[in-house]
DNA sequence: GCTGGTTTGGAACATCTGGTCTACATATGG
DNA sequence: CCATATGTAGACCAGATGTTCCAAACCAGC
């Protein structure tokens, strides 16, 4: 009985999330997300519940995309310390590359987690978790092969690289030129030395 | 002919400050503004004009009495690296003790440029090269003392100091622990060894 | 004690907010 | 081929938004 939807939803949500992303939860409004999805509000209501559960939908889908895929990416990668720097220099390219400075989606939200309600919150929370278990992980073999003195601790220092990856993204947005966004990276490097 | 003032524009700034940078510029409200200023609608915009130049006072306000009022503090420590030291210090407990999360005000704008006119960017642009340009002093200084390690370059790890702090302000407001926090300040020493 | 320029309080405004509702369209199961 | 369940379109809603406006209150100088 049911009915085949005129449209896919998961493309909705990446429309949407493009909404998100640049404009932030607040300051982007019903109107923008259905001029930018192409939908009517009828349907939206319908497809997603609202505002808020469609927002939380385009972070999931966000953080799925870019952050999850990034790093199964660089796990895949056998040589730990370039996979680090890689992850680096990435981050730097694509935030330079991006005219809109749209920085990352989930740093914003982080940075912005006050008007947010928990379930964002855990998810935020969870997707910097994982990026700090990555660098764990990869100074804990960079340290089995050699690569990395042993004086470094894995744990401490992974909270380090992380911060300043965050920090990359943070300044990223219009603060930092290219050069001052490199020197960040570069300073990454002198942590695990 | 003119006629005093019923309030002192400053304390109004402050209790607008509050607001602003507890909730961020869009999802404050004007009726929120209102209620925690304590004036009218004809006071508010005869006095300061609308929301948007309001919301630069407070950053003004807030760039003043915090960043470069610390930072004024800090430079009157004869020893630099202690100076840096309580900089990160103040930082976190500061995060640690306010339950609102509020974190720093200039670095939540940073964070959200986007939003924002020519004005503010060029406040926040400014309040952040201030800072970095104190890492790099106590670094001079602390290199001719000989208190830190020749090999040390000031300009560029003063960025990695800036980032740092960064990353604290934006990860204390809900994604780090007091641990963690506590962490990334020790990440910033090494730095400088 | 006027008078002139300001400030104040608050009503009024147009627009926009996110959200609901209903009439209609559509495809599947019987 | 009809009944039904779901999806769509978009009118509609109440309330909030930032802003404007103006009469009344006010103080300083004449």
């Amino acid at each position: 009985m049911p009915w085949e939807k005129a449209f896919d939803e998961d493309v909705i949500v990446g429309r949407a999330m493009d909404v998100f992303w640049e404009k932030g939860y607040e300051p982007a409004s019903m109107a923008d997300l259905l001029v930018a999805t192409g939908i009517t509000r009828g349907s939206l209501y319908n497809a997603f519940g609202g505002k808020e559960a469609l927002f939380f939908k385009t972070l999931e889908k966000y953080d799925a995309e870019n952050r999850r895929a990034m790093l199964a990416e660089l796990e895949a990668i056998d040589d730990p310390l370039r996979a680090m720097t890689l992850l680096f220099d990435s981050v730097v390219a694509e935030t330079l590359a991006d005219p809109l400075k749209r920085g990352c989606f989930l740093v914003n939200t982080a940075a912005d987690l006050a008007t947010h309600g928990e379930p964002v919150r855990a998810l935020v929370r969870n997707g910097m978790r994982e990026l700090e278990a990555f660098f764990r992980r990869c100074i804990e073999v960079g340290l089995a092969r050699g690569q990395i003195p042993p004086a470094i601790e894995p744990a401490t220092t992974a909270k380090g690289l992380m911060g300043l990856l965050v920090s990359i993204r943070v300044l990223g947005r219009g603060v930092f030129d290219e050069a001052s966004l490199n020197t960040l990276a570069a300073q990454a490097q002198r942590l695990l030395r």
